[in-house]
DNA sequence: ATGGCTACGATCCGTAGA
């Protein structure tokens, strides 16, 4: 079973490269955030024409996750239950035997700001949220857009890095806060190459130089963990035409 | 050099992303 996460920065915008990525990498599921569009604009249709079925929470202009998979996702449950909040960053659903919780966690701007204050807040709710989902569901994974880069080989300039947002430490205590509840980081269950990255600038020719933050990860509880035979990131998305600036995550289970 | 893209929804610039 083949997982994966997508920021596609704006669904339709990217549409034609994200049905055809669908043809060629075949996931089971996908979470994807950023959509950028309402559920009246969510190209549903043309997703259920490239064989996926969709569970959605949009918002116009930012945010915006889905997850697709083929058959209806079922048991939905859009954003975080008891935050209140007006920004769409969370949706969950039952695919198969898997509970499936799709995160795009907030950005931080900067250390210190009020957006950074809104970051850790959310991710203590989102540590709440997921402890009781674990209770409920063994089979968990957490698919998402985390904005943090877990240590310094998720940084491609740790030096030029340090301390700044999606590095600084308490982004980097509330991470393990998630993996301290029995969730593996499933990137980390493999050997990997040096400098593998999820997301990089538009600016400065980031991609060419590789100039890269790997903040893009799929979470495993425990049982999934052990059925875990692959994860990585694919970078050809990136490399096309009007890309996203986020590149697909992937985790196979067996 | 603190910018440099990109998307969006408002206009022809501001906000946000990371």
């Amino acid at each position: 079973m083949k997982l994966a996460t997508w920021n596609v920065n704006s669904v339709n915008v990217r549409l034609p490269q994200l049905v055809e990525w669908l043809a060629v990498a075949r996931p089971d599921v996908l979470c994807l955030q950023e959509l950028k569009a309402e559920e009246p604009k969510y190209p549903r249709k043309e997703l259920e024409a490239a064989g996926y079925v969709s569970a959605v929470s949009g918002q116009k202009t930012y945010n915006g996750v889905a997850i697709l998979a083929r058959g209806a996702p079922a048991d939905v449950v859009p954003g975080i239950p008891g935050l209140a909040d007006e920004q769409k960053r969370v949706i969950a659903a039952t695919v198969q035997d898997l509970r499936v919780v799709c995160v795009y966690c907030p950005n931080g701007q900067a250390v210190g700001s009020d957006k950074y204050e809104y970051k850790l807040g959310w991710f203590s709710a989102l540590r709440e949220y997921l402890a009781a989902e674990l209770q409920r569901h063994p089979r968990l994974v957490v698919l998402g857009d985390f904005n943090v880069a877990p240590d310094d080989r998720d940084v491609h300039d740790p030096k030029a890095w340090e301390g700044q947002v999606h590095v600084s430490e308490p982004e980097r205590a509330a991470w393990r806060a998630l993996l301290a509840l029995g969730l593996k980081d499933s990137f980390r269950l493999f050997e990997q190459p040096e400098k593998t990255f999820s997301w990089w600038d538009y600016r400065m020719m980031a991609f060419r130089r590789n100039a890269g933050l790997r903040i893009d990860h799929i979470l495993l509880s425990d049982a999934l963990a052990q059925a875990c035979v692959a994860s990585g990131i694919d970078k050809a998305p990136r490399k096309l035409e009007r890309p996203s600036d986020h590149a697909p995550a992937l985790a196979e289970l067996a």
